[in-house]
DNA sequence: CGCGATTTGTGCACGCCTTCACAAGCGCCT
DNA sequence: AGGCGCTTGTGAAGGCGTGCACAAATCGCG
């Protein structure tokens, strides 16, 4: 399953990168870099500044020049990045020349959002299988994939090759499930539910929670709130702001 | 040396805190304590530890008291902390005294998810509006709430006091969603479009993208492939790992 | 009433990340 | 061919966040 050998320069084989131990700062961006990128590419753009890339993913242009630099990028001075060429190569240290498999578990609201995305396909990405353990769900079709029951995974997983499974259940269900995934040989997990997991070393786990979201802004709404009321009027931009790029 | 004075007992009003510049991490995790908190208080727990907290919450104790400590926390040495009063002031602090009005735009695959989540109202939000710009959208009924046209966002928005606006349309559109959230006064975004938005100072922009965290989870997975192929077993656990707590 | 067990609050050192500023490199124009 | 302007790549500095280790504080118990 692994692959390494991988010409990434087309004509140019090159070395293998064999590549360093990213900032994980940087791991973080770099999707953001690759969607700037796309758009640009679709935009007709052969060749792009560090500044103009840098805007057009909504940061800092000497921030992305080291980001870049860390996975030995191939820029030219003067001229700037090649469009194509960093796409590949940003593609490939993210691992999406392979189209990963993903498993979703929970086939509710959210899930049925997640099973119809086609932003996942799009970006490198296949859901191969979709889990319930409702057995009204089970059974059900969606977007061309049969709900499974839960207890299949693990038999469906290693036959469908699940790279990484998403966890869209109740959070009362989501560390069996994250158990179930382990179990089967899953290494990666998208987890939805408002919980804490515990895994093993060696697997990892990310976590999206939009109440939390909504409280830090809350929070920063609750600081403005009080700061408008204050002296002092220091224009508070607080975290998540963005600048940028029209389109 | 930071002001500590706050009447945060029910009942107490006391001084405006005019509290402190919170770090930016420490604000982020707040949210994870609080839901940690009301876990351990359903669970019947008066107090609890830094240690019990932190694990329940997946994070460093040490980590977990300094945070506290920067919001002037009423810990007991020898004892712990007071849940029911934790959770007061971490409420206090993030603003979630007063239940903030959300007005949620586009109301298709995802936005339909969003509409009927409960977990928004049980973490002190309250969805209030809803809109598209589809006219067969709108007129539908959604958990009690009428879809409304997106023209008419400056008028409701401000009718409900509308404080966070959340983007769940197509990237196309989002940009201009956000213009119209900006007039309509709103000053908190949540944008779950995958693209970068421009906004104002004093404006706050918070982004979820499915993608970008499957591709970090992506990363791990090409690199964790390309360490088992290699020599020196670092048993290299990524980013989004976390630690545990059993229920 | 005093002592020991327990737990908080924090000073400190370390490492990561960000940002500036600039030399080196590249292409284009004359 | 040479110079000039533009852009990359990076050394260095500063700031932020993390985690250790310990003194201070509190409670329970004898
Ligand atoms: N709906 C949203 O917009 C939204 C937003 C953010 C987070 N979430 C979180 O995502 C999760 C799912 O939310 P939802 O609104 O889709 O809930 P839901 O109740 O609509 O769906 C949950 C699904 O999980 C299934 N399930 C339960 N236990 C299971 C198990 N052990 N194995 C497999 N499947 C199981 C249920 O049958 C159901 O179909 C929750 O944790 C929720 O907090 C939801
Ligand atoms: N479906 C998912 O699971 C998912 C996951 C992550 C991110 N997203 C992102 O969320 C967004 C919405 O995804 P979706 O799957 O719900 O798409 P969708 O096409 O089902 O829904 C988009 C909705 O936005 C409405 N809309 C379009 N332009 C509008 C405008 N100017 N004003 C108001 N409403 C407008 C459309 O009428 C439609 O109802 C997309 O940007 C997508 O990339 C979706």
């Amino acid at each position: 399953m692994s692959q390494q050998r991988h010409g990434s320069t087309p004509g140019e084989p090159g070395a293998v990168p064999a590549f360093p131990d990213l900032p994980e700062a940087t791991v973080a961006r770099l999707p953001e870099y690759l969607r700037a990128l796309h758009n640009l590419g679709e935009a007709g753009a052969d060749t792009v500044s560090s500044e103009g890339l840098a805007a057009a993913a909504g940061v800092n242009s000497a921030k992305l020049r080291k980001d870049l630099s860390h996975l030995g990028s191939y820029g030219t001075r003067g001229v700037g990045y090649d469009v194509a060429l960093l796409i590949e190569q940003i593609e490939f240290v993210l691992g999406l020349d392979q189209r990963r498999a993903v498993g979703l578990v929970g086939i509710g609201n959210l899930g049925h959002a997640l099973a119809g995305y086609d932003g996942f396909v799009s970006r490198g990405f296949k859901i191969v299988a979709l889990f319930d353990a409702d057995p009204d769900k089970v059974g059900e079709r969606i977007h061309g994939l049969t709900v499974r029951h839960i207890d299949e995974l693990g038999k469906v997983a290693s036959e469908e090759n699940v790279a990484i499974g998403v966890i869209a259940t109740p959070a009362g269900a989501a560390q069996a499930v994250a158990d179930e995934l382990v179990a089967a040989g899953v290494t990666s997990i998208l987890n939805f539910a408002p919980c804490v997991l515990s895994v093993p070393p060696g697997v990892d786990v990310r976590k999206v929670d939009l109440a939390i979201e909504l409280q830090i802004l809350s929070f920063h709404e609750h600081r403005k709130a009080s700061l408008t009321a204050l002296p002092g009027g220091r224009s508070a931009t607080g975290a998540g702001n963005q600048e940028a790029v029209g389109s």
